[in-house]
DNA sequence: CCGGATCCGGTCTGATACTG
DNA sequence: CAGTATCAGACCGGATCCGG
């Protein structure tokens, strides 16, 4: 079913810009991570979330950023097992790359607003 | 063949995060920006740098960069018409964010290094 | 040779359908 | 509601080809 992945995430250089993309540089990782230091910590939170992720790429994402440690999840219902998910230390701590790319977006990209809560 | 290539770039919502991220939001882009901002010009230079940029992704990157308004190409030599690559205002203002990249991947990924200078 | 375009196989994305 | 399965098509990455 999942035997290797072992694709595009090849990393052959300790550069820290390079290995930090490895871990947040596609179009949705950090977007999830916005989200979640929003304040959407359900599935269908982040699910409804502005950007419209679609629902397999968001199951993605987060095992993978719970894999690289930035997420983790915690049950908080038993019957039919509900996850809260929330950020890390190290998951919280990409709060000063958002603030970067905000800034830089909003200075560089017209018609774009911050958004900062729904 | 290729008039318009419009596929997972579709904006749905003014997010500057969001916005930015269609931009520079892939695993080569920055890397490109980051070079470009440590002194590598030429397309030989950027394409022997240290992560190894397959061929074509390269001469994409700077394409699509280019028309994002973050790069500018000046002819330097006319008998083979040979260019260097120059990063904008717009683009060099990326730099915060680099910046902010490098930090936390310093401090959160063992064994990462600066290498701000080949 | 160098800068870049083209080809092609394989991987991943993204929309939807489906399951519990 | 919270995810998994599926599948076509987009995209990546390596190799090769081409123009000056």
């Amino acid at each position: 079913m999942k035997p290797k992945k072992k694709t595009a995430g090849i990393r052959r250089s300790p550069c820290a810009v390079a290995c930090t993309l490895d871990i947040v540089g596609d179009k949705w990782s950090l977007l999830v991570i916005r989200d979640l230091l929003q304040g959407n910590v359900t599935y269908g939170e982040l699910q409804n979330s502005r950007e419209g992720i679609p629902t397999n790429i968001l199951a993605d994402r987060l095992k993978k950023l719970e894999e690289a440690g930035l997420v983790s999840k915690s049950a908080y219902q038993e019957h039919p097992v509900r996850y809260r998910y929330a950020l890390t230390a190290k998951g919280e701590s990409l709060k000063d790359v958002l603030r970067a790319i905000v800034q830089w977006g909003k200075e560089n990209i017209p018609g774009t607003v911050v958004l900062s809560r729904r």
